[in-house]
DNA sequence: GCTTGACTTGGAGTTAACTCTAAGTGTTAT
DNA sequence: ATAACACTTAGAGTTAACTCCAAGTCAAGC
């Protein structure tokens, strides 16, 4: 498999590619007689991997030492394991603070669908506007 | 409440507090007579509202549009819905991809686990190195 | 045999989001 | 009244993570 559809299988730019296993974030690709990257299984289950923990937010220094460790063969498992563990504690925090944001934002919206109808109905009866400004946003 | 108190309370470095100022992602804090920043209820609330969003990974350029649109008045009530309703639809999805994430963190956790302890056993009994390298990753 | 196009490399450039610096002002303690 | 300190500003510098560029190689088609 040549970059171009690794690239487009997995929705990475042909340059982020090349980077990622410039810096280790990936083991390195085979190239073919040409000297053309030619991925294996082996190099595709790797793509998707990091694209996969790099959307998730775990940073590349850590991937890199990751993939590092993993190379260094089975002494490293239990380093990979508590690596793992960590990102893991990590990960769980962040999920946690967004769902919490996501509430805010879920109150909010209903705050403004409130405001909207308000608008609406003082549209329908313009002379109310001693209600003054119903400035939504509690924060 | 002085820059001071105010980074010490909610955890934001002064120059960043400055900083979310000086591009409109909270509105201009009053100065006292001596020309520094005087952080009022409503300015603090401002603060720990945009330090939760960054937090859920909102861009800045998004919730510096939302400050705008609110400073705007109440004409832009149902801009700003909007564009609340389009952050939680990606902030939706970046939570349940994270938490896929989490899973596949999850399950090669337990993999590992499993090697550590075949590794254990390996040890105790030395004999067996023909199971060759029990090379956890499946990715 | 020449052009076209996909690839190679090392290195430079970009973007978002801070973070720091320099030069200056005002308040407080000795 | 002078030193220490917290603040001010505009602007420069940094970091992470790409993204682009230039110069060159290789194989396929005309």
């Amino acid at each position: 498999m040549m970059i171009a559809e690794v690239s487009e299988k997995f929705d990475v730019p042909q340059d982020t590619l090349r980077y990622y296993e410039r810096i280790g974030l990936i083991p390195r690709v085979n190239r073919n007689k040409s000297g053309n990257r030619d991925y294996m299984e082996e190099d595709c289950k790797w793509v998707e991997f990091i694209k996969c923990m790099r959307g998730a937010g775990l940073p590349i220094e850590v991937l890199i030492e990751y993939v590092g460790l993993f190379q260094q063969g089975d002494e490293t498992i239990e380093t990979r394991k508590r690596l793992l563990i960590e990102q893991r504690k990590q990960l769980i925090t962040r999920i946690e603070d967004m769902k919490k944001t996501l509430e805010r934002l879920d109150y909010k919206i209903t705050v403004y669908e409130q405001a909207v109808v308000q608008t609406e109905k003082t549209l329908r009866r313009p002379a109310d506007y001693f209600c003054g400004k119903n400035s939504v946003d509690g924060n």
